[in-house]
DNA sequence: TCAAGGAATACTGTATTCAATTCATGCCTA
DNA sequence: TAGGCATGAATTGAATACAGTATTCCTTGA
């Protein structure tokens, strides 16, 4: 029998910190909103001090600004941000895919394969959570299986940074299908541990994803525009 | 007139914070040991709040090791965790080096240069400390000319983790006199708006560094042992 | 003498309370 | 009427109190 390494129950603030970061990656608040720390505490029905710690780990990891006394705000993301970015991410993420494919193991291999069926699955279920969810495995695996912690560590801050417009922009077929497929080639140069292959297969798919973003910003601006001659 | 960032003044949590940052990066803590919120607090003059939130920011960061109700450890860091540290830091130092040449002006460069004849005066005054903020201060210019505000936060966090031996360690008379001819090709390199130089130099001055920490990690586990033998 | 169990202590996690600061609204004055 | 000032509400920052958990040490039995 296997030892498992047993888990302990996680902190109220630990909880906090996920439901608010994918709250954020989702774009359920606005940009330059301002979240105050009693309306969530009494949203959540815990007290003000773990949705302070998270608010503070979430302002230090970039997803929220802060200044003193003065709350926390939505950072306003614009394309120059977007730009640095996926500058960063170009540097690392097909780095990462290269030392996965120079890694890469046969469970490993096998593993990310299911996770592309269970998208697949999710695509025609129209179930968009879990293919959100699947997708984010998929990389998760994929880097985990480049060996460098620090390094996915890196690339796990950064791309939160990028998650920030709603999740309905991603919702049309199309660029899932797109998505799946630029996947499959990663993970096949993956399995033939062709890093050169890898490397560049991941920066097709990072091209399209940036680009998807870019139109999402516009549309969300577009929208804020709107929603801002209402006020 | 440029408008400046009007400065509020910082919490306690922030100054917390800071010093602890210092403090494990100059070694002041042995791996493996444990910080108590209390022991801190009182030390500090400052109540538990304060210190259990930059505790908190230290762990995400990566500085220190949490558990739930386990509290707060110095990692102990490995040579293998050397390894991927500046791997990371090989693939973004060098190439925020080389769009530092690229986005290169000439008050940055003057600035860059004034920075380096004060390293030369600290080192001929033996001042270790200024030293070392010089250097700090150097890199800091670099990376900020590179334009890119993720990238240089990227590879603040993570140089943070390197910074983890006694400042002792640096204070021979030949390894600042290297640091400091390698700042000096760098910067020329920069001057010339030359790119692919600079990250050249950069690559050597990385090198220079993890040969440096790779010895003092040796001569640390060495005292290490003879400091186990006591207890 | 050593191991196992239990009790006591210490520390973390969370809630609550108090103080300090900021922002906004409204009034007063020029 | 416009601008400046003051007052008050709201929110953040920090301290303290309390409950639950883990660790440590001591005792007891084999």
């Amino acid at each position: 029998m296997p030892i498992e390494a047993l888990q302990r129950p996680q902190s109220l603030r630990q909880q906090v910190y996920e439901r608010l970061r994918t709250a954020l990656r989702a774009g359920e608040y606005r940009p330059n909103q301002r979240l105050t720390e009693i309306g969530i505490a009494e949203a959540l029905g815990v007290s003000r001090t773990p949705v302070r710690e998270a608010l503070g780990l979430l302002s230090r990891e970039g997803l929220l600004s802060s200044m003193p006394h003065g709350g926390f705000r939505v950072p306003d993301l614009r394309a120059d941000d977007l730009n640095d970015i996926f500058e960063l991410r170009y540097l690392l993420e097909p780095y990462a895919a290269g030392l996965a494919a120079r890694n890469a193991d046969h469970e490993g291999v096998t593993g990310m394969h299911v996770v592309i069926q269970t998208e697949k699955q999710c695509l025609t279920d129209s179930d968009n959570i879990a293919f959100v969810q699947a997708s984010q495995d998929f990389r998760s695996r994929l880097f985990a299986m480049a060996g460098n912690r620090r390094l996915a560590a890196a690339i796990s801050q950064i791309e939160g940074h990028a998650q920030f417009v709603r999740s309905e922009n991603f919702d049309d077929w199309k660029t899932r299908t797109v998505l799946i497929s630029a996947q499959e080639q990663i993970l096949e140069a993956v399995r033939l541990r062709d890093a050169e292959n890898a490397a560049k297969a991941m920066r097709g798919l990072l091209t399209t994803t940036k680009n998807t973003l870019l139109a999402a910003l516009d549309q969300y601006r577009a929208g804020d525009a709107a929603d801002d001659a209402l006020y």
